[in-house]
RNA sequence: GGCCCGUUCGUCUAGGGGUGAGGACGCAAGAUUUUCAUUCUUGAAACAGGGGUUCGAUUCCCCUACGGGCUACCA
């Protein structure tokens, strides 16, 4: 299919703040495609917007690419044989492209201010730049040439428009939507080149995207209704041979209600939202991020790219080499998906299941270092996470399964024994504190074994005594096998929980 | 308002002129775990509506409804 020319796509983010899951998907689908094609893959950043460039975003989403493994020429930077990649320092070679399209009579200089468009709007329902009204405008198509280089000369503020045709259709073919369409005459006047000479988006894209020799042009579905512009620009440009395929993908919406995801959705629903969690530097406000709340970033990529993509068979579990292998265009979906938090719980808890405990023995560490555990015995550890692993939904989730096996249980769950409690246990226990000294290095089994004989000998239900042999050694109903905990725990910290824990079940 | 895109269980989706409309998440029930989670089994749950085309439409066409996106010197 990519045959005529190379495979290239980009991954162009204004560095607003912030990469959402959108932007990731993005990413993730520009990335799957380029790998499977053995194609290149280009970072972009868009900065045309000055006022809503925001310190430090950028860096943010490199470190983003990172963190999932996006980075395909090993680190994703802002280089490399198309430089520069900001379009803030490409500034000035947008101009002339513009320049060149009012020459060729398919733009023009616009000088109407803001307040004058704001006063049309206000006088008229469905104002629109464009073919019905530009001749009452001020712009170049209506003054003098004479007039034009005086407005010019004396640095009157200006924009470049396009100058949409009148009763034309553009036709172009969309990927995944397959033959779209647009009348010109309800498309506007867009400005190419703002007031401050930088380019908007529309001019900028169609710029960049021909001279890096963009082939598939990845973006989001709010974007279809100015792709009619952008491919008139390449036609314009005389570049129309050299057009990207466009692939315009479904937007990820907000799980209950209508409307596109947004941050705020996450906030008030309590999921993140973004890949990272983000710190505006302006308001100093945290937004959480998929990778803080213990998220591998495997699991991230495959619920993302499910989002809206399958390979059409009942396969849900795929490793980034499977969806390199199997990722193509035409199986993504039309329709919008709806993110659903569950679900994404679902990927990460399988993907915890099947980790090798080294991928995630360094993160259960900074969790344990948070929590000012200090660690002597690293095979004891490791058995710990064996044990646990698959009760993990998130890896935060770690101290609450298994902080008894680092430290006191801090309460007990005196509910789940006291109403019960007699003095015929007391007894048990005390001569199982016994039993238990003569049965150094056993196994979970034999321990097992063991207790139960010693229950029979007192005479009392095996089941009235594991519940309490629980809730002494962990606090509550909770956590892997009793006899596992007695195992790993050891004789001597077994026994120092059942000494403490029948002080305060008798008291 | 205008334009564009879309519509299969609650959600993500498979399917495609004749199917018992399949899977997954979630939910419910049961088994296992003498706890909880895991695991296993079972269950409830969908083709937006109306017209065509056809022997036969969930599938193809049209209309309507609904949803979404865009409609800035933002991307």
């Amino acid at each position: 299919m990519p045959d005529i020319k190379k495979v290239r796509v980009r991954f162009a983010p204004s560095p607003t703040g912030g990469l959402h899951l959108g932007g990731v998907r993005t990413v993730l689908f520009n990335y799957l495609f380029a790998r499977k094609h053995n194609g290149d893959f280009i970072l972009r950043i868009e900065d045309t917007d000055q006022s809503r460039y925001v310190e430090g975003a950028e860096q943010y989403i490199v470190d983003c690419l990172e963190w999932c493994g996006l980075n395909p020429d090993e680190s994703p930077q802002v280089g490399g044989p198309f430089a520069p990649y900001r379009q803030s320092e490409r500034k000035e070679s947008y101009r002339q492209y513009a320049e060149q399209l009012v020459k060729d009579g398919y733009a023009y200089y616009a000088f109407d201010t803001t307040e004058e468009l704001e006063a049309q709007r206000e006088q008229t329902p469905n104002f629109r730049y464009g073919h019905g009204n530009r001749q009452f405008l001020r712009n170049s198509l209506n003054l003098s040439p004479e007039e034009v280089q005086n407005l010019l000369d004396q640095g009157v503020p200006h924009v470049i428009r396009i100058k949409m045709p009148a009763d034309e259709m553009v036709n172009f073919e969309d990927l995944i939507r397959g033959h779209v369409s647009f009348d010109t005459n309800l498309v506007d006047d867009k400005v190419l080149l703002k007031a401050d000479g930088m380019p908007t988006y529309h001019l900028a894209v169609v710029v960049d995207d021909y001279l890096m020799q963009i082939s598939h042009a990845f973006r989001g579905e709010e974007w279809l209704p100015s792709a009619p512009v952008h491919i008139l620009l390449w036609e314009y440009l005389g570049w129309k041979a050299d057009m990207p395929k466009w692939v315009h993908l479904p937007l990820i919406l907000k799980p209950d209600g209508n409307g596109k995801l947004s941050k705020r959705d996450g906030d008030r629903l309590g999921f993140p939202v973004y890949a990272m969690n983000w710190k505006d530097p302006k308001t100093g406000e945290v937004t959480k991020g998929f990778r803080e709340m213990g998220y591998l970033p495997e699991a991230f990529l495959n619920m993302l790219a499910l989002l809206g993509w399958n390979d059409g068979t009942d396969q849900e579990i795929f490793s980034p080499e499977e969806l390199i292998e199997k990722f193509s265009i035409e199986r993504i979906s039309k329709a919008g998906a709806k993110f659903d938090f569950e679900k994404a719980k679902w990927f990460n808890h399988e993907y915890i299941k099947k980790a090798e405990i080294a991928d995630i023995k360094p993160q259960i560490l900074d969790i344990l270092k948070q929590r000012d555990v200090i660690l002597s015995d690293d095979e004891y550890l490791e058995k710990v996470i064996a044990l646990v692993k698959e009760r993990l939904t998130f890896l935060q989730d770690f101290w609450d399964q298994s902080s008894f096996f680092f430290e006191q249980p801090q309460e007990y769950d005196l509910n789940a024994v006291k109403p019960k409690w007699n003095e015929a246990k007391t007894a048990f226990f005390e001569s199982y504190i016994q039993a238990l000294n003569n049965q150094q290095g056993t196994s979970a089994t034999e321990q097992e074994a063991a207790f139960k004989e010693l229950a029979q000998n007192h005479e009392i239900k095996v089941g009235e005594l594991m519940l309490p042999l629980r809730v002494m050694l962990v606090g509550g109903k909770f956590g892997p096998g009793v006899f596992d905990i007695v195992n790993l725990l050891g004789t001597a910290k077994t026994i120092e929980r059942i000494q403490l824990a029948l002080k305060v079940f008798i008291a």
